[in-house]
DNA sequence: CGGCGTCGATAACACCGGCTTATAGGATGA
DNA sequence: TCATCCTATAAGCCGGTGTTATCGACGCCG
């Protein structure tokens, strides 16, 4: 019945004093206010304007109005600068969710990149397996998710509604051979799969590990599992102590280093893609839109050092 | 750019959890919102609403939409409700003046009238003599005026706006000759004012004193004003005493009453026009109509009663 | 005292927001 | 796989809300 504008009108009439004074205040023409005026007083019932001679005053009825307006108009203001700050990058909050070997090089980089160009978005974050982080994203509970695939199998693998996912490739990550120093293949270029098929196992996650098994099975052997750890550290430990090999992302062994292991490339290659997943209208959404940039830009100057030569390792053991 | 009505839309969404709920809980179709949320993201320029498969979420910006919602929507509720109370007579404020015999006997009803039907209007009371508040009421200083004009002459005398003002009559009241009861013409059914040529005269306020001073003209004499006073218990008083003759208007005569003075019908007689005076748009606000209603109704109670036998006074010296 | 400037009211008109109905497309669940 | 429910879109209609043009009235000032 009564909206803003109705408001800001009345407000205008009492600071102004005169129709035409309000009307040129607000950018409007004189009947346009007239109007205004008479609308709102044939909703309400009421006479908001006396009008005396050739200038006009408000009734008790139309200071009520008038006086109403600063609150809301302040709310209304309110409001539309705090969604201006969103869409506007001074404000805003990403909840990412990442699988932990993204956590531990990608991501941090990432951060740092939004937290310089965009100080007041926050970001919260939390470490997900990508089958669950892809669940939190549908559910609303994540705007941002890092997963990855392996060659040949699809991110949103299980999932029926592809596009209903954005899907932005960020990283290609060769899967390596990760053996003990004095390991009879510790010496080769490259690895077949196969020539390690009666060493035991350590395997990671549970898609890690099917991973694992499907390259077995293409190199015609049953891997012995031994060891079953989701932390890289631990299996890195484990394959120096000569208790099985692993296959282990080239993204771990940049931060995960282990003098008394050797990473080998394997024939045939095997790798795996790191993207970003968020949805088609979250992408959209500023501060999403602005991690997802920094995550590619953190991603691209990985990628830019191939990893033939193993680089500093920011974690040692 | 956001209007209350964006911010119930949303309120609503949030509330309901789609756009087919909140369509039906703020009685629309199912397209208004589709294309109220259209509307409002190409203002904000923001996404507001994450569509996930069939049915929607808001975004953190349309959270913010939501949230505000609440206050602005209140405080416009509250607006209105306190623009209807208004209008209903469930509040309300009037400003009254009158000339001093108008407080003593037309006013205390009427208050009691309006008090009795709508307790929580409030009316404040002034006394002023005709000019001053036919000037407040022109000045906005005052939603009603209770005058009085002297027969042959107008409320509005003097000022040029005769329609700026709407005028009620209220009551018709008859100008009395107050003498001392051992004066010589104490004894008569009615005096011609000229038989007082001689005597000392009081005057009243200066509209008053300026009626005496016409009559006296009229009836051929110039009168003798030895006292000034407006305060009509005053010039009883001074009459009681013999100090001098005096106009009284029958209507203070009901409220001041002296046994030592006696108040005769004129030959010609004279009469006063008691009026109330507002403007027309203050006449429509509700609250000044149901005192203008209370003061016609109080007048008309009062002039029922004739007043050749004089009723009870009120107040008696 | 009469003209002129200014203010508000009104009429006529145009535009666009905003709602409706009708219909299509897509997701979910039995 | 079908039924159902949800959202998106198209097309149309109405009314609110703005404009310009004009009038009438008040008030100032020469």
């Amino acid at each position: 019945m009564i909206d803003a504008a109705g408001l800001r009108v009345m407000r205008a009439i009492a600071d102004e004093g005169s129709f035409t004074a309000a009307a040129a205040s607000l950018g409007y023409t004189q009947p346009a206010i007239s109007q205004m005026v008479r609308r709102l007083e044939q909703r309400t019932g009421t006479v908001l304007v006396e009008r005396i001679g050739r200038n006009v005053r408000l009734t008790e009825a139309g200071l009520v109005l008038a006086r109403h307006a600063g609150p809301v108009l302040a709310a209304l203001d309110a409001a539309e600068e705090e969604v201006a700050a969103i869409a506007g990058l001074r404000s805003g909050r990403v909840r990412l969710m990442a699988f932990p070997s993204a956590s531990a090089t990608l991501v941090p980089r990432a951060l740092s990149l939004v937290k310089q160009r965009f100080p007041d978005v926050s970001i919260t974050f939390t470490e997900a397996e990508p089958p669950e982080s892809l669940a939190a994203l549908k559910a609303g509970e994540c705007d941002l998710a890092i997963a990855f695939a392996y060659e040949g199998t699809d991110v949103a693998r299980g999932e029926e509604d592809l596009d209903a996912f954005e899907i932005t490739p960020l990283l290609d990550d060769e899967v390596r051979l990760a053996v003990p120093r004095q390991h009879a293949v510790a010496e080769q270029g490259t690895v077949h799969l196969g020539d390690l098929a009666a060493d035991p196992w350590i395997a990671g996650c549970p898609r890690c590990r099917g991973h694992l098994v499907q390259l077995a099975d293409a190199a015609g052997f049953r891997p012995d599992v031994a060891y079953e750890t989701e932390d890289y550290v631990a299996v890195m430990g484990l394959v120096s102590e000569g208790l099985g090999v692993a296959l282990i992302p080239d993204l771990i062994l940049r931060t995960v280093h282990h003098s008394d292991v050797v990473a080998l490339p394997m024939e045939p290659a095997s790798r795996r893609t790191i993207t970003a997943v968020t949805t088609p209208d979250l992408g959209r959404v500023p501060a999403v839109r602005a991690t997802l940039d920094a995550l590619i830009e953190s991603a691209s100057s990985q990628s830019t050092a191939p990893t033939t030569r193993l680089p500093e390792p920011t974690f040692s053991i």
